[in-house]
DNA sequence: TATGCTAACTTGCGAATTGCAAGCATCGAG
DNA sequence: CTCGATGCTTGCAATTCGCAAGTTAGCATA
């Protein structure tokens, strides 16, 4: 449990990794969602979750040479905990929809 | 998603409703964590569980006068976030274990 | 009554982290 | 060769954190 924490235990590290798991591969699709990540943190999660293995860094993806990120199978793994804290969020917070059906899934 | 990690979305918050659900009840308790968390952290998590009805103290449990924390419905709804982060980290972090039963279940 | 002990907080303060804005750097289009 | 878009980095004020040191209250012992 506390190991998992010093991976994702803050605001910012999960809402990344479900935008990853909704679909969005590149930095600016990051600061698009509605949360509003600042740029300097989201770089900084990029990184850690990089290092940690969550997620992974592919060269080229289209016809741009701007880098995409990607869940790595450690990173996938977390869909159970995103899951469930959308459930809970659903059920005892009032007021909340989700958006329920990944893009690329 | 992004309404439960208001709730819960910070390093301490998680921990603190991890000992709940593994039986601790008072102040004491919850700072003997191996993890140590600050006392004044503690304070301010166990009133923001409180203000969001994730937990409620009960006045006088036993013989002493001093309060106790119990997990509401709300709280214990949580378990599966807490199971879910728990198998993630014994599966994809080295090293680390678990106490898989609940003192008091 | 004085003295000590423990539990449960609160306060103060330096250090780290955040959020916002602005500033580079690179690339392809025009 | 300028322009806009993208992907970061930098600076800085403000919040939050972690540690240590009080403070308050209820027994307890003497």
């Amino acid at each position: 449990m506390a190991c998992s924490l010093d991976v994702f235990g803050d605001r910012w590290t999960l809402l990344v990794v479900r935008d990853l798991v909704m679909g969005a591969e590149r930095f600016k699709e990051f600061t698009a969602s509605p949360e509003g990540i600042p740029t300097n943190v989201l770089a900084d999660r990029l990184q850690r979750l990089q290092h940690h293995g969550v997620i992974e860094q592919v060269p080229a993806a289209d016809g741009t040479r701007h880098p995409a990120y990607r869940l790595t199978a450690k990173g996938k793994a977390l869909h159970p905990v995103l899951a469930a804290m959308r459930d809970w969020g659903l059920a005892w917070e009032k007021g909340t929809r989700a958006m329920l059906k990944p893009k690329r899934p």
